[in-house]
DNA sequence: GGCGCAAGCGCACACGTTTGCAGTATGATT
DNA sequence: AATCATACTGCAAACGTGTGCGCTTGCGCC
């Protein structure tokens, strides 16, 4: 434990800059030497002490990821690319849950800029206000996944929310259906407004007036879409088809349906939004709009490596989302 | 960016000896001079650099967590809880993937290396042989989860799968079922053949003898279990009840019995295992074996931030599972 | 007035690296 | 023989912090 490059500087009887150099392939020293003192590196156990390095450096080949909670299948779908393609370059992933409190959004920054991090990766469908600048004021690049929001050092990476909610309305509506219903996420945040309003620019485009009530409010979570489908219900008018919010939702959603009696597709169809992996294996397998979740986070790490090399081309991406069809939405009943 | 605690001391005239330990509210410095340098500290945007900390201190406040992927919902929920307890303890966590390849095992271990953890936390259902003890080595403590083994400074907590798989079958026998399958994972998978053993344990306790042909092979994702079923299915003999490594098995299961007509419970019971979060919402709701994922990975957590301050009275824990009643199971159809 | 004690502070070293610069051989060139 | 280039190698500073030890100062006590 602890054999430092002094200690082999000793056993090999050159200085320990020698050590430095000779680990680090330098064209500096001779290549026996260099061959004998990484011979002995391996036979001494040694292990480079990233934190000194980095004291000198000031790299830290470390970023910071923060997250609503790692807990929610298209976060963590986007995760596992962020850390593969970290790891394929060398870096190591800092994970901080926020939950989308304000205590621990703070903590999380304290941390990560006392960890001092190379860059950060942000996954949270709404930033505090408070939150982005605190990043900010830091210095280091930040890479926004899934909300467009701009400032020094901030760039991000998303799908076209509102083409999204285009896309799965149009899909309805080719359908024939002409009631269809909304199931938010609270309107603070941006995905689902932007979600809605590819909805409704869809409907109009079909000549369909948007009808208010005909849109309530979930979580995200099912729990609440269940909630949120069953006063659906409860109003007068009943939807033939409905759109939600995510896939989460949509599960909600399907539950409350089928509590009711009500079939899926054939009473009601629904189709959900982010095509996480188990939705393929619902009954009946859910219609939804794909994000390309892994594929975001490998782009995120990506577009942050090149920040942090000095690229200046950098430019913001945003992913066309595409519709996945599968049986959770059919043609509505005659009535 | 870059103030550190020598220019506080130039700023208000003191070492930086003195800024140190006034930051650190050492009673060696007087209470007026300690204010006026926290004062100061704040005002020139003082962040501690936690890099040359941990090189004089030797602790990094870091714990590395390994998982073979981040996108399965069972460990998810377990990082969840430590890295929660972690931040409440002002721990930081670096996460790793493995994808249980050997190449990324080893570049894992290789980084918590050097960056110098202060300990280790592994969720893997399989963990390479070659691989404990390279982590052993490391000479920090380690807590595995869900995978007893021993070895110095190894530690773990986990859920006590024999009892499982017992109280799974136990309750499908007590139901009626006598031809009850099981659809496995990977027979190098510990959990699955101590599941099995209890499977095996409650038969035979029920005076029923073990029949292999009534255990299929999976992966513990749905794919391979709806090629199990399928397979299940195409021998002589039809089982009335299927009991699954774990939920994600059990989601392909019911899907492969939909897709060949059969009724699940009606024709079919399943019950699955982890109670992940999105089964309860599945049609039917699934009946299986809760595993505290989030209170594992707490205390998990807990367990390791013992160890690092000391305690020498730190016991491995098993917990045991419960069953969660839900409607995937029913009795058998009269024959 | 001498002494001791406590409080408050600074010096200097340590942690393990990287790296510019200077130094020392060795051999070649004039 | 003197000079010089070449090829290595070592010195020392720097990164930002914590901390043992010693120094000064002020005060109370005999």
């Amino acid at each position: 434990m602890g054999v430092s490059i002094k200690d082999i500087a000793r056993a090999a009887g050159v200085s320990h800059s020698t050590v430095s150099r000779a680990l680090a392939d330098s064209p500096l020293v001779k290549e026996e030497t260099r061959e004998r003192i990484k011979q002995l590196a391996q036979e001494m156990g040694y292990s480079p002490h990233a934190l000194a390095r980095s004291l000198v450096t000031r790299r830290t080949q470390t970023v910071g990821v923060v997250v609503t909670t790692i807990a929610d299948p298209f976060v963590s779908e986007i995760v596992r690319g962020l850390e593969e393609t970290g790891q394929n370059h060398g870096y190591t992933i800092i994970l901080c849950n926020s939950n989308a409190e304000p205590r621990r959004e703070l903590a999380a920054v304290k941390a990560l800029r006392e960890k001092r991090v190379d860059g950060i990766i942000v996954t949270a469908s709404r930033i505090g206000d408070l939150y982005l600048p605190l990043l900010e004021d830091f210095g280091v690049p930040i890479v926004l996944i899934n909300n467009q929001q701009t400032g020094k050092y901030v760039y991000s990476i998303g799908t076209d929310d509102l083409r999204g909610g285009q896309i799965a309305t149009e899909h309805l509506l080719s359908l024939g259906h002409t009631r269809i219903a909304y199931i938010a996420s609270p309107n603070n945040v941006n995905s689902s407004q932007a979600r809605m309003d590819g909805y409704r620019a869809a409907l109009e485009a079909a000549g369909i007036a948007f009808d208010p009530a005909l849109v309530a409010d979930g979580d995200g979570r099912p729990a609440a879409a269940m909630r949120a489908t069953e006063h659906l219900l409860s109003r007068g008018i009943r939807p033939t088809a409905i759109f939600c919010y995510n896939d989460m939702t949509a599960i909600g959603t399907i539950r409350a349906l089928r509590k009711a009696g009500i079939r899926v597709p054939d009473d009601i169809s629904v189709v959900g939004y982010d095509d996480i992996p188990i939705v393929e294996y619902l009954d009946p397998p859910l219609t939804t709009i794909r994000q390309r979740k892994y594929d975001m986070g490998c782009m995120a790490m990506d577009m942050l490596l090149r920040l942090l090399n000095g690229a200046a081309d950098v430019q913001d991406v945003t992913i066309e989302p595409t519709l996945v069809l599968r049986e959770s939405t059919s043609a509505p009943r005659r009535a």
